[in-house]
DNA sequence: AGGACCGTTGAATCGTACG
DNA sequence: ACGTACGATTCAACGGTCC
């Protein structure tokens, strides 16, 4: 275990350790681990129960590792394991924590106190997020990772030409489009129960692991969960020390991390990238001015008219509703196609199809 | 000006104040503003002088200020600052703040600290970022908002149905999509140089306005800048206060709304959902004749029957009560949405769902 | 075989008006 | 203030079944 850097004390590589991640750190040799990643308990502070309209209940999170008697007690746990992370790694290493609005902010200030550095925000944009089935807030859609150096010296490392390579040869950017772990990925018990109520997708800890290590480098990550850190490390020819507190968990995570196969490492370049879908709701048209509110819509034979609200929906008489709906409203017809059916009138007299409004705003990701 | 809820002062609608934001918000009565969006300034010097956000030096010219303080002088500033925004907030107002990963973090924990309750963390997705000139780290291609009540027990403003509207009548979510302000948007002087340096486009105002706020309510921007809140506002007939240090901004903002047309009153009405509709109890459609005592009432899967009393309860075998009860009951269900579970047998065999006869009561006095 | 259809599910801080 | 009853509310992915 050649990784010591003279201090007497050995790394317990690819190895998963059962106990608190706290008393674990503190038992590593300092300034041993080369990145880490950290998905601490979000502290989400959830009350009563939660339905779908359907009447059907949302297993959430209702562990005893995700509470807390105050924020700041979440703070005081938060600055201690990030002190012995910050110990643990690397002078040029990085940490990557995620989190939601929960908690992500105590993170990141906590990170900054330490004397990390915050490189990047990076956004997981969820492509099949839980719908907010009460209407009463945005569909919560996204987690927040911080990706930090150890100090705003570090010279820290960064694959850029294999992200860019990720990416089409395009720059990676700061907002990752990435599915949940769901189907076949999800770890089940007999009973067909999650393992885990928050497992991440391999796909973004292979983007996180290939973008700040080298195989052969250490990752550790104090939260190991039931190992998608440490099972794509292991994949990606990667080190790993996971860190698990729960015995069940951690054991779930070693029969998972047995059966990975590591990749040569050509093949560790490869990633099935999602590729994500383009619509372009009519109501962006209206915000960003290209339709305005107020505009006037016609048919193509003038018969009707429709003013432009400031949602996006429009209005013909005592009707409102979207541009497909009110279209198929006034035509009689059981569907409309907005699109082709709504003109606006140019100077001159000219009709321009909504249609040709919508290709402006193709080219956009 | 009708908003000073009996504290004598008098609120300045539709004005630019220029002046320091926590001084001139301390002269505003408490509780009198419906929203606020804040974009504060993260000037803080990180090398050299440390300046606070106003620009002022920070006294110990000679001392050596070390990152701690740099972000302790931040952190005060913010906490100082927000907590005049809550004293002027209404009860059931709500609050947004955008920023980067720089001061983002400590924007979410001073709210939190002050007793703010999240909603919501949305992250503006940029069209066209900046790329990531040295290659040293992911494109920074978003910006952070945060959306929070004043506190957790607040019956905010959430304008769901319009949300919905604008993105084609799927749930809106938390990341959106849109680009810079750039081309005619972007306020420039003679020479052609940028009047602000982080000008934000105007469809993100309208996306945030839109949300929770109602025609004639009022927006307070406390770092106004060039006015794209306020314009915004304008343009959505809601009222606005500006605040403002720099005179140079604040003219230019006021010129800039000046040119502003409010929506006419049918491009700013907006989609209304059902909440905000008039309830009708069932009663009155059963006096009125438009469902009749004796009539019967059956499931979509006409697993059910019922039928209606003249007081307007229903009657399903031994099970009488409202709509809502008796259908919970037969479905064993814990709630039920009478108006869309019982449907009235039309001539023809179609089946026609109690809430489409709500609809002819709907637009009475 | 394959397309249509249906059931399940995911880190969730998910009411309000009226008496 | 507090209790009660009304009644509003979901999207995409995955897997299994049926025709």
């Amino acid at each position: 275990m050649g990784d010591g850097v003279g201090t007497g004390l050995d790394l317990p590589l690819d190895k998963v350790l059962v106990g608190d991640c706290i008393a674990l750190m503190r038992q590593l040799p300092p300034a041993s681990v080369h990145a880490i990643f950290a998905d601490p308990p979000y502290n989400l502070q959830l009350k009563g129960d939660l339905r779908r309209p359907d009447d059907s209940l949302v297993d959430g999170v209702d562990e005893a590792w995700d509470r807390f008697d105050d924020l700041a007690a979440y703070d005081a746990f938060t600055h201690e394991w990030l002190t012995e992370a910050r110990r643990v790694l690397r002078k040029d290493g990085t940490i990557w924590v995620i989190g939601s609005y929960h908690n992500i902010f105590r993170l990141g200030t906590a990170l900054q106190d330490l004397g990390f550095w915050v490189l990047n925000d990076v956004i997981w944009r969820k492509a099949n997020p839980m719908p907010n089935f009460r209407g009463r807030r945005f569909t919560n859609a996204h987690e927040t990772l911080i990706w930090a150096a150890r100090g705003a010296e570090s010279r820290y490392r960064f694959n850029y030409a294999a992200m860019k390579s990720l990416n089409e040869e395009v720059q990676m950017r700061s907002d990752w489009f990435i599915p949940l772990c769901t189907g076949a990925e999800r770890l089940r018990d007999e009973t067909g129960a999650k393992l885990h109520p928050t497992q991440k997708p391999e796909a973004l800890l292979h983007r996180v692991i290939l973008s700040c290590t080298q195989p052969g480098e250490v990752v550790l990550d104090p939260f190991l969960g039931t190992g998608t850190t440490a099972a794509v490390a292991r994949r990606l020819g990667r080190r790993y020390i996971g860190l698990e507190r729960d015995p069940a968990y951690a054991a779930a995570a070693e029969a998972r991390i047995d059966s990975v196969e590591p990749l040569s490492e050509s093949a560790a370049l490869v990633t099935a990238g999602k590729r994500e879908q383009k619509r372009i709701p009519f109501g962006h048209l209206v915000e960003r001015g290209l339709v305005p509110a107020g505009t006037v819509l016609v048919d193509r034979g003038r018969r009707w008219q429709a003013v432009v609200a400031a949602d996006g929906s429009i209005r013909c008489g005592r009707a409102q509703g979207s541009i497909h709906q009110v279209g198929a409203l006034v035509q009689e017809a059981p569907s409309c196609n907005g699109w082709a059916f709504w003109h606006v009138e140019q100077p001159g007299g000219r009709l321009r199809v909504l249609d040709e409004f919508r290709v402006a705003l193709q080219g956009e990701g």
